[in-house]
DNA sequence: AGAGGCGTTTCGCCAGGCGGAACGAACTTG
DNA sequence: CAAGTTCGTTCCGCCTGGCGAAACGCCTCT
């Protein structure tokens, strides 16, 4: 149980939404606190500046400042949303943690991780890191599936980039042929050479109905669990292919949805 | 001085909607809370269902709930706005209250008004005041100046209505000859008969740029204050017009302003 | 004039909310 | 790899904050 004034005033606060004005007798009747509870909790938010009692406008009300309550408020991003159960069900299978990637300007930032469902993740925690586009398995699998306009934009910004990891952004050559790999196998991968050794990262791209890249959906294994990245790539990449094609499907349809 | 706890938990609120997610430690360095009181206050919000900590979304974020903290906020009319610094300078010089009266299906409800800043007058209060449109100044001034349309649909509202006030609504020319009336002499007033009889109101339509009628301005006085109706009209109803044409000016430049 | 309802204030009560200290876990640094 | 630091959480004694029945003043209605 929480703290019974807050769990109160959210009560009184959420009652003062449903009409425009509202009596300290209307809100005794809908919520039963007493009045000189209900009194006490108003002049706190009118103080604060949430309520206005003014009577040239009738009884009490909600006042512009509660838009501060709820403005940082977004919904999920869809592909996160048509994404979360078919990287749980891989977890569960696989036992890896699986994790969905969006582009934030020149890297990809976890946006859903499965780590707390996984016994056996390399990492404590991946949400919210923020994983350069040619280094990492979830930054390429994105990067490479990026239209040719997007493509080069990113590049340019990649270039005035500080992380010694966006360096191979002055060798577009070097980008290009990573890039053309990775449309050919469908995947990619964490660059050898990038810490931390012990693991590695198996990414593919979620396509939209268009075929424009929303996300990347990656898998992360320990490295001491197969004999070679290709026989840990043989066995998931079908399996991270699969899903992306169903997540999109599920993507589209949740688009069409008049709910969202 | 209000209830710290409900205090503490709104400005935490506020602070959690700054930024798509938070920590502990964050939440502590820019409120100043101590850490076990932020655990408490997040802990009651996330029962209550105000706030995630789901492990995969990252630390701690506000959950769609809060939209109810703030969804029945609606800024006030704009003719409301407008007309407010006008009725408080009538009260100011001639004392009697004057307040502003939208329409609301079948009748015009008071949103705004003086009596507050009156000390003479008949009623104790009068917003939310649901005033009939045919019998009382407020409504036949609003009635009068609606489009051939408008007024036909409103009639048959009216014909629908079993308050006895809209009786007349069923002898349409009785009503027309009202209507007449009231647009040659540009206000209305009470009808005669209706209570309380020891006060009348004397009310003007406050017209948008396109010449539709917004809302009525009407002012109430006490009737033994005056040697006669036509007197008291006399005396007010040039005021009333001249700031309802203000009004209209103020209306049409807060429409325009990018701020609104 | 009296009854009923409204919003507000009073005040004694008691347990709710408090925060420093301590703890375990994770991360960083040398 | 060990030590130090930071994080989020729990503990627990303290004390005053939040509580609500009762009372009050005012307004409306009959």
């Amino acid at each position: 149980m929480g703290i019974r004034a807050i769990e109160r005033a959210m009560r009184v606060l959420q009652e003062m939404n449903l009409q425009p004005y509202t009596s300290i007798s209307h809100l005794h009747k809908r919520t039963g606190l007493p009045k000189p509870t209900l009194v006490r909790i108003l002049k706190t938010l009118e103080e604060a500046g949430y309520v206005e009692n003014d009577p040239r406008l009738g009884g009490y009300q909600v006042s512009a400042l509660v838009s501060s309550l709820s403005s940082g408020f977004h919904k999920e991003p869809m592909v996160v949303e048509a994404g979360r159960p078919w990287a749980i069900a891989i977890t569960r299978k696989h036992q890896w943690p699986v994790s969905i990637s969006l582009l934030d300007r020149d890297a990809v930032v976890v946006r859903f991780s499965t780590v707390p469902d996984s016994s056996m993740s390399p990492f404590h925690k991946t949400v919210n890191m923020r994983l350069p586009l040619i280094t990492r398995g979830m930054g390429l699998a994105y990067l490479a599936f990026t239209a040719p306009e997007e493509f080069r934009l990113i590049l340019d910004i990649l270039r005035k980039s500080d992380d010694p990891e966006d360096e191979l952004a002055h060798h577009p050559e070097q980008v290009l042929r990573r890039v053309e790999r990775v449309r050919e196998l469908g995947y990619a991968t964490r660059s050898p050479h990038v810490e931390p050794r012990n693991s590695n990262t198996i990414a593919v791209p979620i396509l939209n109905d268009d075929g424009r890249v929303m996300a990347s959906l990656g898998l992360t294994y320990f490295t001491s669990a197969f004999g070679s990245e290709a026989e840990a790539c043989e066995q998931y990449a079908p399996v991270l292919k699969a899903a992306a094609a169903q997540i999109s499907r599920d993507l589209k349809r949740l688009s069409a949805s008049p709910l969202t």
